[in-house]
DNA sequence: CGCGTTTACGTCGTTCGTAACGATA
DNA sequence: TATCGTTACGAACGACGTAAACGCG
């Protein structure tokens, strides 16, 4: 049994079980991988995948109880690899984030910026999209780490680690009354005003309508968008009050914005750096999750990942590129 | 690369970095280990041992960061190996038990005997021994499961299953006044007589002295001994009232001798079966499981071992063979 | 026929063994 | 000088690529 045997069969599974795809996957022909899956498989003395006549269908009982095992072989020779050219303080190779829209445009430019003055060997390859694209993307092995502004579902083998702690503001224009209110925002406040959010608040769920349902108001959702700049950009045009992550609110709205404080209103959120589970992720990895959280400076992200468990730190909250 | 140079990396850890040794046992010339040693060290870039001019004394920094990786490794090479073995239905091999010599003497006979008339081509090699002589021996790979009648320290890497539980039971020669006693057996009953039990009794912390503690008595310890036919022996001389488990009492000797139940005087024991934790045992130590504790029939013993968890099972009582 | 797998065959690389050398106590 | 690791060299095996055959839709 080879390691590149196990290799050969992981990459027939991964490619639907066509051996001319995974052929190119591992850089070999396809006749070498036929032919070793069939030693592999008689060197097992049983068969792993299902054939029908002359083309691949599935894996056997045997094949699927025998492939995590196989996974988790090929995942440590990767670690050994990862850890060695790490410890010999490579930093060369692209760094794939995928991350949500409000990650991607207002918090990350920052570290990435940081992290390519530190490194600028290394690529950087940022994919926005939505939570379960992106997780989807991260199972596949298509990114490096993902970073999503809530925990949302991931699956078992994911190890998250929350980023820090942020709040939702409210955006008006400069000359809205409620910029020159002298006292703290109520829920009846906004319920003035047609509301400007993410299209998430639409949710019968979302925490903006909860927290005003609180008071046995349904707010008036004049505008919801995908996106932080097209909210502050109806906001400007006088559609209502924007709500919105305080990371989306830069110094230069304030030309023409007031953000008010809606921190007692709604909930505390939290936003998650997530890696795969029992992967030793590349350096620049690491240095990049250290810009972006550095609470887990003194952890053991780097090795091993092999205790699961989210760090008993204390995660910081939002705090705005000075 | 390859799982043949992980292997010998680990061959020459685990024999004290002595390539010459490490060379028979993966039946292989010493040349051989000390070229792929050092093909994977410039695979890797770095210098796995170290070398002090021509002899290894030990791990570089580096090495021990990726030993613990080229360990699940090559387990799991060898979980996939077993795992096909097992599918395949192979029933050969040696079954390694170590064992204590209460375990090895009145509970495993009857096992041993169900196991070999079930599969007769396994041949059995029964290791009696001190609980930490037996775990040391499980963690070596020298046995295959240690069954042992208390818990006492597994290391962090072993897997424990509670077998079953058991009670202390008295013995006296027939003719003695408590075997003729009419009610429940008491402390102070038991005072009134020297004691021959194990030496574990000497141990401050014993559950005997204990029990004897709570009425304000230390027991009058006649003889203290190592295995339960001697203690029989002394008992059927006249030393005194023995103290011993459960198992260890047979129909033979009731002959000259009569059983108290204590089950009130005495705690609750337990015995184990301990393998280790994220090795798939062979098919014949999952048949000799469930001939012991037949209550993980159901549970996942067999594949994977991943979760570390100790089942939520009810462990059944000790009963006596039929 | 196109697509995909298997079989056949040749070559190159790699592993592993034997033998000799080197260094250390 | 005994022990252990490294180097040198050769043989054999095995992996992998090319080419061709085979089955199926």
């Amino acid at each position: 049994m080879t390691l590149q045997q196990i290799r050969i069969f992981l990459a027939i599974v991964d490619s639907g079980f066509n051996i001319t795809q995974a052929a190119d996957r591992v850089h070999a022909t396809q006749p070498g991988l036929s032919k070793q899956l069939k030693q592999l498989e008689d060197h097992l003395g049983l068969s792993l995948v299902q054939r029908k006549s002359k083309s691949l269908t599935g894996l056997t009982p045997a094949g699927e109880v025998l492939l995590p095992h196989a996974r988790t072989m090929v995942r440590e020779a990767g670690n050994i690899l990862e850890l060695a050219r790490n410890w010999r303080g490579s930093t060369h190779g692209a760094l794939r984030i995928g991350a949500t829209h409000a990650q991607a445009r207002y918090v990350l430019p920052e570290m990435v910026q940081k992290l390519r003055t530190q490194m600028p060997e290394v690529s950087i390859d940022l994919r926005p999209g939505e939570p379960d694209e992106i997780l989807e993307l991260l199972r596949k092995n298509d990114i490096d780490l993902a970073v999503l502004s809530h925990s949302s579902d991931a699956w078992p083998d994911s190890y998250v680690l929350p980023a820090y702690h942020w709040r939702m503001r409210g955006l008006v224009p400069i000359e809205h009354p409620l910029a020159s209110l002298q006292r703290a925002v109520k829920v009846s406040d906004l319920a003035q005003y047609p509301i400007v959010t993410y299209n998430s608040a639409r949710n019968p769920g979302s925490s903006l309508r909860a927290t005003f349902a609180l008071e046995g108001i349904v707010p008036d959702l004049a505008c919801t968008t995908r996106d932080a700049d097209s909210i502050k950009a109806y906001v400007k045009a006088g559609l209502g009050v924007g709500v919105l992550s305080e990371m989306a609110v830069e110094v230069s709205d304030y030309d023409h914005l007031h953000a008010l404080d809606l921190g007692s209103l709604f909930p505390r959120y939290t936003s998650f750096v997530i890696l795969r589970r029992g992967e030793v992720p590349p350096k620049f990895v690491r240095s990049f999750i250290a810009l972006l959280a550095p609470h887990y400076h003194a952890h053991p992200i780097a090795l091993g990942l092999d205790r699961p468990e989210v760090f008993a730190v204390q995660v910081p909250d939002w705090r705005p590129a000075p």
